[in-house]
DNA sequence: AGAATAACCTGTCTGC
DNA sequence: TGCAGACAGGTTATTC
């Protein structure tokens, strides 16, 4: 559920929090959660491995490229003893997969069912707080990752973040090149805005949100779209992610909350999204839906034409 | 190259 | 009321 704009809200309610801050301690709960794809092979050590590791670790950023969070870390705050060859250094690595959440907590708040890791933290002040792991079904991630060069930029980011292009919020974002790219792929524009390697933090509400702000039908194929209109849809997406981090992101339940537990209401401003069957907004026609790029797609058949040709 | 599938999980909702 | 099945905001590996 999380995209950009839910990715960055709970950033910017980490951020005061996190910076300056020193990790104490850390409890894996759920071993889990230390896992990407394949959890199976989330060996033995792993959990014992990061405990150790991080203790010592001073925060001294908050940062986000798509979907992908990650805390740097002062360069010799871990690993005190022997520390790895790392050039750049180590980061805290937090993906929020479907349903991860970042809570803000005191040590004597009651501990929420999905709560999957917790950092004992000490603010430079000396005041203590946790920073809670929170994640239902287990498709986040954390983990203690190298700093290494990402995509596009010479911006740097934790590893697991290596593959991921720039968002549209980044200084290194080229839309019109972008555009020029796509010209030359064969594929639903929809599966463009979607895939991380070519523009990140769109995921599936936003991309169906761009492509109705735009007029472009989700199935059209960037070959056959005009290169004006590729960088209008990916303007649009910048847009719609804009205002949705205005009203705090999107939510349709308990499972995108903020740092202090509060949900956006960008979902009151969304165009087709979850409205299959209800009359658009700016037509009246009715929105249908339909798996697109392999996701469920939402548009509007009359103001989101199939574009056959220039 | 790109599309389709499955896998990783838990929870909720729908229909019989 | 119970239960099977479908579905959910993401990412990655594999197969065709």
């Amino acid at each position: 559920m999380p995209e950009l704009p839910e990715v960055e809200h709970v950033r910017r309610g980490l951020e005061p929090w996190a910076v300056g801050s020193r990790i104490e301690s850390l409890r894996v709960l759920d071993p889990r959660i230390l896992g990407t794809t394949s959890k199976r092979t989330v060996d033995a050590t792993a959990v014992d491995r990061l405990t150790a590791s991080v203790p010592g670790g001073l925060v001294e950023g908050a940062c986000r490229r798509g979907k992908f969070m990650w805390l740097p870390l002062a360069t010799g705050s871990v690993f005190p003893d022997s520390a790895p060859e790392v050039p750049a250094g180590w980061a805290v690595a937090l993906h929020l997969g479907m349903s991860g959440q970042v809570r803000i907590h005191t040590a004597d708040d009651a501990v929420h069912r999905h709560t999957r890791a917790v950092f004992d933290m000490r603010s430079a002040d000396g005041a203590p707080w946790q920073m809670r792991f929170v994640d239902q079904r287990i498709f986040g991630h954390i983990g203690l990752e190298p700093l290494v060069t990402g995509l596009g930029s010479p911006r740097l980011v934790a590893a697991s973040a290596a593959r991921i292009a720039p968002d549209p919020f980044e200084d290194g974002f080229d839309a019109e090149g972008l555009a020029r790219t796509l010209k030359g792929r064969r594929t639903a524009i929809k599966a463009a805005l979607l895939d991380q390697g070519v523009v990140s933090g769109i995921g599936n509400i936003y991309a169906d949100e761009a492509l109705f702000a735009a007029g472009v039908h989700p199935a059209a194929r960037t070959d056959r779209l005009r290169i004006s209109r590729i960088e209008n849809t990916l303007h649009a997406a910048r847009a719609v992610m804009a205002r949705a981090i205005e009203a705090g992101g999107t939510s349709f339940d308990e499972l995108y909350v903020n740092v202090n537990g509060e949900s956006g209401y960008f979902d009151r401003s969304l165009g087709v999204y979850g409205k299959a069957g209800s009359p658009c907004t700016r037509c009246g026609e009715t929105v249908r839906s339909s798996t697109i790029a392999g996701r469920t797609s939402h548009w509007c058949p009359s103001c989101q034409k199939p574009q056959r040709r220039y």
